[in-house]
DNA sequence: GCCCCAAACAACGA
DNA sequence: CTCGTTGTTTGGGG
C-alpha cells in the first residue's frame, strides 16, 4: 500500500489531471454509512477545486467546498479511465465529460468520508517540535516505532517509512520514547521531514505521472532486496509494535 | 499481606474489642482525597457499631451509619494501642477513651473510603453459581487464575488462596475458564467456599486474637516451606497472570 | 503481595 | 500491509 510520499505524488498528479473538471455523475454503493444519494447530493455537478494528501488520506476538494476524503487502506487504488467498467472492484466512480476517476479495492476496505470534521492531529510533514515533546511527555513509555505510526498522534507515517526514519536518526525502533534525549528528538524530527521529502522527490523522478502503485526500491533498510544498510551494517528483521521491522545495530537503543 | 481469611478473623476481633466505643478524636493526613476534616465531621463522637470484612477491605460501621472502608494493600496493619506514637507510619488513628485504633503502613498505600457506593461485585464467600457462570460466559478466554483474583469479578481472593483453591479443585491456574466443563465449575465453587472457610478456622485456632499479621504455614501448595503437595506431587513455581504461582501436575489444564 | 493505569498483543471484521 | 474495536496480558509506579 502506498504511504505518505506515494500519496503526495498521487495528489499532485490527480490534481493536475482533474482540477476544474465537473462531476457529471457518480456510481457507488453505500460505504461506511455514506449513501450514494448523499454523495450525489454533495458533489454532483460540482467541479474539483483541489486534490490534497492529508495523513494517509486523499482529499478531493470541490468547488462547492464539499470534501471527499478517501483512505485506500491495504489495497485501494486510483485510476483515471475512459471506460470505468474495465476496472474491477470499483468502490466509487466519478464521471467527468470524457473520462472517470475510479477508486477500486479488491478487499472492499476503502474508507470514504464526506466533509469530516477537521482533525487536530498534525501531519508528519507539518509537525513541530513543541507538539512532539508534549505528546512524548504524555506517553513516555511507548516504543518509538509504535509512537510514530500511531495515527492518533501523528498522521501519515506507515510501517515502511518509519523504519527509514529511525535508521536515518540512528534510533532503535524499540527505544522507549521518553528515554530519548532532547537532542536526539531534534534529530528524529529532522529525519521525519528529510526522509519523507526525499522520498517524494525520488518517487517523482521514477514515476512522474503516478496516481497508483508504489515505488520502494530506493528504501535503505525497509527493503527485502537489501541485506545491508548503506553504511554496511547487516539489516535485521524483527517484529516491533506488532509489525515486521527492519533495522541495524547502528541504531541506538534508549531505555 | 493478609487475605480474606485473615481479614475475616481480624474483623471479628476488631469488632469484639471496639464495638460500642466512641471515637473521641481522629488523627490523619489527607489520603485518597479524603481530608481529616471530612473524616472528623463524619465519624467523630460516633461509636463503632460493627466491623466487617468485605472483599479485601475492612468496613468500620458507625452508630450514625457512616462507614469507613480500609484497604490495607501490601503492608498496612491494624493495631490497638494505648499510645499511638509507638506505632510508626501511622495513616489514621481513631482515639477512644483509653486506647486507640491505628492503621499504619510503611508504604503509604493504604486506601481509605468514606461511605463508598455499595459494590455490586459479590464477595467470594457469597458468590453463587449463576453469577459465576454468567461472568464466565462474558469472559470465556481469561485464565482461571486471572479470573478468580480479578476484584471486579469476585471480591476477596488474592494470590495465595487462589493457588490453594485451584489445587483443591485440581484445576491448572493456566486453564482457560471458558473451557472448564460445567461440572468442574461446581467443584471450583465448592473449593472456593471450603478453602476459605477452612482457612478462617485454621487462623482462629492459631491466632485467636489476631488483628494483624498473617498465618500461612498451613497452606498446602502456596507455601515456600513445602516442596510437595499433601498428595506427594512436587510443587512447581511459575508466573501466571503476572503472579508467582504454586501448582502441581495433579491440576488439569483445560483449554 | 495491593490496585490502577498505560501499553502490548491477539483476534476479528470491514 | 489498513484501521477499528474488544478482550486479555504485562509491566511500572504509588
Amino acid at each position: 500500500m502506498p504511504e505518505l510520499p506515494d500519496l503526495a505524488v498521487f495528489a499532485e498528479n490527480l490534481q493536475a489531471r482533474l482540477q476544474g473538471r465537473t462531476v457529471l455523475s457518480i456510481e457507488c454503493n453505500t460505504v461506511n454509512n455514506l449513501t450514494p444519494a448523499e454523495l450525489q447530493e454533495a458533489i454532483c455537478n460540482s467541479s474539483i477545486a483541489a486534490v490534497r494528501r492529508v495523513g494517509k488520506e486523499m482529499a478531493f476538494i470541490f468547488s462547492n467546498r464539499a470534501t471527499l476524503l478517501v483512505h485506500l487502506m491495504l489495497r485501494g487504488e486510483f485510476a483515471i479511465v475512459t471506460d470505468p467498467h474495465i476496472v474491477d472492484y470499483r468502490v466509487v466512480t466519478l464521471r467527468f465529460e470524457d473520462e472517470a476517476l475510479v477508486v477500486s479495492d479488491p478487499k472492499g476496505q476503502v474508507v470514504l468520508k464526506l466533509n469530516p470534521p477537521t482533525s487536530s492531529v498534525p501531519d508528519a510533514l507539518e509537525v513541530g517540535s513543541a507538539y512532539l515533546r508534549k505528546k512524548i511527555s504524555e506517553r513516555p513509555r511507548k516504543q518509538v516505532k509504535a509512537f510514530l505510526i500511531d495515527q492518533s498522534l501523528l498522521r501519515g507515517i506507515g510501517n515502511a517509512y518509519v523504519d527509514e526514519i529511525l535508521w536515518q536518526a540512528r534510533i532503535s525502533p524499540k527505544s522507549i520514547i521518553g528515554k530519548i534525549p532532547d537532542y536526539t528528538i531534534d534529530v528524529l524530527l529532522t529525519s521525519i521531514k528529510s526522509v519523507l521529502t526525499d522520498a517524494i522527490e525520488q518517487i517523482k523522478q521514477r514515476s512522474p505521472q503516478a496516481i497508483s502503485g508504489e515505488v520502494r526500491d530506493f528504501l535503505r533498510v525497509h527493503n527485502p532486496r537489501r541485506s545491508q544498510s548503506p553504511t554496511g551494517y547487516p539489516i535485521m528483521t524483527e517484529k516491533v509494535a506488532s509489525r515486521i521491522t527492519y533495522f541495524t545495530e547502528e541504531q541506538v537503543l534508549f531505555g
